[in-house]
DNA sequence: GTCCAGACAC
């Protein structure tokens, strides 16, 4: 008996001896009684047990007590077991109420751990706790504090700090923690300074403040100044330089670490095996391994999660669910998690959405994988789908990463009215947006074609960041608004927010685009190292001028290997400028370079169609058919109701199809009342056979103009997606559409837009 | 006998 308390009171050290210490309390017939249970499930926790071990132990007991409760809740809340946690609360009160006499009250070492585990949500547990008159003890009044200043307000947070006559050390680090975690570092530092005795979690507090901004300098300062370290404190500088990129500092420390005789726990190789993933270098993460082996460390679940992660981020996604099954009931939300991002970042969508399935306890990550998963590979219609189930489901609250995604699909449907939908969905349910979050709602109006949507989110912003100025000028390059553009470029230069290159690329292309040569020229000269998508950018933009000399002169000189991207424009500029001989030369570089890309053959078959060279005309078709390139067909899309709608080339699948085609048949008459006659010059236009049709053809956009105009009434404006190049034919057939009917129609198309009023594009260069 | 503050995984 007093072997067992010695045991209890110290503490097994690894899973097998807990199972020891349980079959010597089950041989003296003791594990029925609370007092062992509790011991018991208590260990658990120390080791990391198997959930469902402690469970049975739980289980075991024919009327838990307040310990084994107590203890059972600690164990759950280890795991992040929210849900269980909460549960196990509520039975606890159950029991207290049917019988107030049995020893099961919540008390208050029971509402600490509820706390931590309820998060944001223990908002609602205040005013009870309040009532029951717990707040006056100090766990409990630092777990009500604590969660303010994690969860905010902050300034709640720092109002009960104040009123506590007796502060301790941990009210003390719950308010700096907080400070930090708000972006308040001058009030974080102040704190500290103040405090009365700083404890070793004090000072690691102040290093992975530090590392949480950046400033990796005072975070070392930090750390070297500490009077003591502990293994918490190695890890909080250890992830610091982690998650700042400076990876060979952090080996660095790792050895200095062990050398000084500090045993690394799990967290350190956690954080140590996650810079092999972020570095993508099996390698290293092989030989980390080995020394794992070596040290038999025992692998907890968030090592093998880790691993998993690091496997699936190194392109061994077979080793990862290797792993992952291996887990067995060891598995957390957590490993299911990196589990399915693993799977849709390798663009299996299937057997991610299987496992999403299978989940047992999906949280806001799940679904964050799931509909990102969907989103990044281009289903956007079912990551919105999903996105509508997981708000109707309610097991978990989207988040801004969950809106993020959502918002980005919209963009890429272009569906406005959705996005709007969306918008008023983040302001409803209160989801604070981070500048990230702005940014991708520009660019999502951007796409939708309403930049004065995008154009009022940026001025609403209260941080700005590079980012926010990108999405803002690819917006308005796509629209072809190029002073816009010019203006944004100097405005940012004004703001001290230095432009990257993806800033360049919009800006010349927005001068390309709106003829603005100069300014362009000038611009691309003050890049300091321009790179091969700033060349292609000045080769389109003298193309399109007319400067094809010019253009060809600055490919040859390029200091770098052109790309497909650099050709293609020369032989875009090739064909508005009818130069054969550059056109040829272009596109022979470009069927080496993307010999499947179809568009390539389309145009330089239009260049020999405008000069009337049929016979190459011929030849080019003729090398298509040999070499297999079909030509590409696009879809369009078109919003209405909330839904979008999606026509292809002589479809009929819409439910509708047969009123559309019969308006778009008289439109057609109206047309050639009006004296239109089809343009004989739209070459290869016999390769599919719907396209033999004259004005009045299937083409998708116009299936979708007559769509939205003419079947649906959807006000002023009816907005077509479409992502390939629009063929001339439909160009033309939407010009006269919107003459006709007098009214707007914004066309996206390869992702930039032409917006057609009475008649007339307003493009420029585009045919 | 239990509870709070600092580090890690999606």
């Amino acid at each position: 008996m007093s072997r067992l308390s010695t045991i209890a009171s110290n503490g097994v050290s690894d899973f097998s001896q807990l199972r020891q210490f349980h079959a010597q309390i089950i041989h003296h017939s003791l594990h029925h009684h609370n007092y062992w249970i509790a011991a018991l499930i208590a260990q658990c926790t120390r080791v990391r047990a198997p959930p469902a071990y402690a469970r049975l132990l739980f289980e075991s007991s024919r009327r838990p007590n307040v310990f084994v409760f107590t203890n059972m809740l600690k164990f759950h809340s280890q795991w992040g077991a929210h849900q269980d946690v909460i549960s196990l609360f509520l039975q606890m009160q159950r029991h207290h109420h049917d019988d107030v006499d049995l020893d099961v009250k919540p008390d208050a070492f029971v509402y600490p751990i509820l706390i931590k585990s309820a998060g944001k949500a223990a908002v609602s547990l205040h005013a009870h706790i309040l009532k029951l008159g717990h707040a006056c003890d100090r766990y409990v009044r630092n777990a009500i504090m604590d969660m303010y200043a994690k969860y905010g307000p902050i300034e709640l947070a720092r109002e009960l700090f104040d009123e506590i006559p007796d502060r301790t050390a941990a009210d003390w680090n719950s308010i700096v923690s907080g400070n930090w975690k708000w972006g308040h570092e001058a009030e974080a530092c102040r704190l500290f300074d103040l405090m009365p005795e700083k404890n070793v979690i004090s000072w690691t507090a102040m290093v992975s403040g530090y590392s949480k901004h950046g400033d990796m300098m005072n975070a070392r300062k930090f750390f070297e100044e500490m009077p003591e370290k502990t293994v918490v404190s190695w890890n909080a500088m250890l992830s610091g330089y982690v998650q700042n990129g400076f990876m060979e500092e952090a080996l660095r420390l790792f050895r200095n670490m062990v050398d000084v005789g500090i045993q690394p726990d799990e967290t350190t190789w956690v954080t140590i095996i996650s810079s092999c993933s972020a570095r993508g270098d099996p390698r290293l993460a092989e030989s980390l391994l080995g020394s794992l082996d070596q040290r038999q460390i025992r692998l907890n679940v968030f090592v093998k999660t880790a691993l998993l992660d690091m496997y699936a981020k190194c392109g061994s996604i077979g080793t990862a669910r290797r792993i992952f099954d291996e887990m067995g009931t060891y598995r957390n939300p957590v490993s299911w998690n990196a589990m399915i991002s693993a799977y849709t970042k390798n663009g299996d969508l299937v057997s991610a959405r299987e496992l999403f399935s299978e989940m047992p306890e999906r949280n806001v990550v799940s679904w964050n994988s799931m509909i990102a998963g969907y989103a990044q590979n281009g289903h956007s219609s079912i990551a919105i789908e999903l996105f509508k189930q997981m708000i109707t489901n309610e097991d978990s609250k989207p988040d801004e990463v969950t809106m993020v995604s959502v918002i980005s699909a919209c963009g890429h449907l272009g569906a406005l009215e959705l996005g709007k939908w969306v918008v008023n969905f983040i302001t409803q349910n209160q989801i604070n947006l981070s500048i990230s979050g702005y940014n991708s709602l520009i660019s999502m109006y951007s796409r939708c074609g309403s930049m004065e949507d995008a154009k009022r989110i940026f001025q609403q912003m209260p941080e700005r960041d590079v980012v926010s100025y990108n999405s803002l000028i690819t917006g308005f390059a796509a629209h072809g608004h190029g002073t816009e553009v010019v203006n944004l470029f100097f405005k940012m230069k004004d703001e001290g927010i230095e432009p990257d290159r993806i800033t360049f690329i919009g800006v010349l292309t927005a001068c390309s685009h709106a003829g603005l040569s100069e300014k362009g020229l000038q611009i691309f000269y003050s890049i300091r190292s321009p790179e091969v998508d700033h060349y292609a950018c000045m080769v389109d933009l003298l193309g399109r001028a007319g400067k094809l000399e010019k253009a060809k002169k600055l490919v040859d000189m390029m200091p770098m290997k052109p790309h497909a991207g650099v050709f293609g424009a020369l032989l875009n500029s090739s064909c508005i400028h009818k130069r054969v001989d550059l056109g040829e030369f272009a596109a022979d570089k470009l069927f080496e370079l993307e010999p499947e890309n179809s568009g390539n053959y389309v145009l330089l078959s239009n260049i020999y169609a405008s000069v009337g060279r049929w016979e190459d005309v011929e030849k080019v078709r003729e090398t298509m058919r040999t070499r297999g390139v079909k030509k590409t067909t696009g879809c369009s899309w078109v919003e209405f109701g909330g839904k979008v709608h999606q026509f292809i080339v002589g479809d009929w699948s819409h439910e509708r199809s047969r009123e559309i085609y019969q308006i778009l048949e008289e439109v057609g008459k109206k047309m050639r009342a009006a004296g239109y006659v089809a343009d004989k010059s739209c070459v290869l236009r016999d390769i599919e056979e719907e396209e033999k049709e004259e004005m009045v053809g299937t083409h998708s956009e116009k299936l979708a103009v007559v769509f939205g105009l003419l079947v649906f009434d959807v006000g002023a404006t009816v907005r077509v997606v479409k992502n390939l190049r629009i063929c001339r034919d439909c160009h033309v057939a939407i010009k006269i559409i919107s003459k006709l009917e007098r009214r707007e129609i914004i066309v996206r198309d390869n992702n930039r837009f032409h917006c057609f009023k009475d008649g007339v594009c307003s493009c420029r260069d585009y045919w």
